[in-house]
DNA sequence: TCCATTGTCTGACTCTAGTCAAAGAGTATC
DNA sequence: GATACTCTTTGACTAGAGTCAGACAATGGA
């Protein structure tokens, strides 16, 4: 990476956390410790289990309890006895907690407005438009692809969202008894494999490989979320497909594919497939293609 | 401000500072506290006085002074009495200290290229052009504007600045002995005023007024430092000195220019100001301007 | 029923990043 | 030479943020 882009980088950190960082922490106490107002921030309307929120927020068991009895002596926090397991105690705010939440909200909105303050009127413009892009790509940067079981939670949902939406795209619909049977515990060593991309621990993307020796490795369930479409997170995925299929010992990748999904098959060209002759019947196919490795 | 605006605004600063921060405090603390490492950073490799150096990175003494035991206790830095004042003493690294420095150095470059790296080619160059405007426009508002005593060294080199580039921009160069005196220690109350630009401490533009009684206002030594140029500081400046001129009783500014100060012509032009005849035979100026207030 | 596990709480501790006041050493000014 | 002032150091203190171990209560299986 060249010097110029490096620097260009260095300088970027140094302004922005100058800017940001010093504006954040100070504005944002209301004479509470940092730490309160994060956890305030994060337990939200609907209150949360304590578990999920230590572990949202990568908290010690003790500091974290510690931080709730100094929200609740203040009145912002009832934490219960959660149901149906009694030992995952739940957060809760209070009316009063919702309010100071709502005032830290109006906060952060009058310190992002104050960065913007000093500027011109297309001056802001450019600023936001640019904060945009970096914040798009920053997010990008920031997903992570790693290999889950089938059967866990975030893989489920991923997997849910990609038929919902089939079922959106597909010109007649999508009805999961009528495809090609790709069951979902298969999806895991020895007979396949399944990776979900996470952006701050959300699910936002999946694939999978079915292997069987001896045969060329089949990709499946390639969906990337909405949300983080256009970052090159397909790409990624699929990358990651073929090095897992690579690392099996496949010197094939096959998929097929419906003629809705056109952003997908211009991946799979791009990325070296090429189309070839059905190798199965698959009702909802229209496109079948190949890659050696 | 609109919701969209301070929304984008927001997501912007929680992205990066989740990215930048967590990387800056974690990776750049070599197992020194961070308050060591920015006074590490900071001393250089000429050293600095220590006087200096807490103003420049707002230290309490007693603080600042412990810190620099433990930087001399760890060999990085050597703190001695300074010449000709005894009582400011001066801090130096050591071979040890500025190589634990280039350390820091390299590590700072790793960090930044561990941004890009996730990405794809195009969306680097995407990324690093995005961060050079959010950091121009950021950088922007980091600007402050200050009556300045003309005395002031600041001050000075800021005028400096400004002969210096009337002698690289004027066709036949500029000698202040034949332009109209505005002896520098004039532009103090009652007879003027002298507004310094500054960017973090380091003075970044100038402008002066001439104020005589029952006579219309002169705006003299209008500079901005390239580094900021593009940034409208020019138009701040401006604007400012008209405010001064207003609270000072006057109805009318004047000015006068060269015509190879293009943009200065343009942004007087634009904020208001008309040709006028000449009012004064400053040798150099090509062009008289006037506002009423 | 017993027992390992999980989730939480408490007390005791650490480290970082400060602040504040007093005092010493040097310098400037009358 | 006395005195005021500046720069620095030292000791005593604080708050925030977090770690760690032990205790205890629910829960899930064998």
């Amino acid at each position: 990476m060249d010097t110029e882009t490096v620097a260009s980088v260095r300088r970027f950190n140094r302004t922005v956390t100058e800017r940001v960082g010093a504006l954040d922490e100070s504005y944002l106490g209301r004479g509470r410790p940092l730490g309160e107002t994060r956890l305030l921030w994060e337990i939200g309307p609907d209150g949360v289990d304590v578990r999920d929120l230590r572990r949202r927020l990568g908290l010690d068991a003790g500091y974290a309890s510690r931080l709730l009895r100094s929200l609740e002596s203040e009145r912002l926090v009832v934490v219960e006895p959660g149901s149906p397991d009694r030992r995952v105690r739940r957060a809760r705010l209070t009316a009063k907690g919702r309010a100071e939440r709502g005032e830290l909200d109006r906060l952060s909105d009058g310190l992002a407005a104050s960065l913007l303050e000093p500027l011109e009127q297309s001056q802001r413009a450019r600023l936001v438009a640019a904060m945009d892009e970096v914040e798009r790509l920053m997010r990008a940067s920031l997903v992570t692809i790693t290999v889950a079981d089938p059967a866990d939670a975030d893989a489920r949902w991923c997997i849910e969202q990609y038929f919902a939406e089939l079922g959106e795209r597909f010109e007649d619909g999508f009805d999961p008894a009528i495809s090609i049977a790709a069951p979902i515990d298969e999806l895991k060593p020895p007979t396949g494999l399944l990776l979900v991309a996470h952006l701050r621990r959300q699910p936002v993307g999946c694939g999978a490989l079915k292997l069987r020796p001896g045969r060329p490795v089949e990709l499946k369930r390639m969906w990337v979320s909405p949300e983080v479409r256009g970052l090159g997170l397909g790409r990624k995925l699929l990358r990651e497909l073929e090095r897992h299929a690579a690392a099996a010992g496949a010197d094939t990748v096959r998929l097929e594919t419906n003629r809705s999904l056109t952003e997908a098959i211009a991946l799979y060209r791009t990325a070296g497939y090429r189309e070839v002759e059905a190798f199965n019947s698959e009702a909802y196919a229209h496109h079948w293609f190949e890659k050696r490795l």
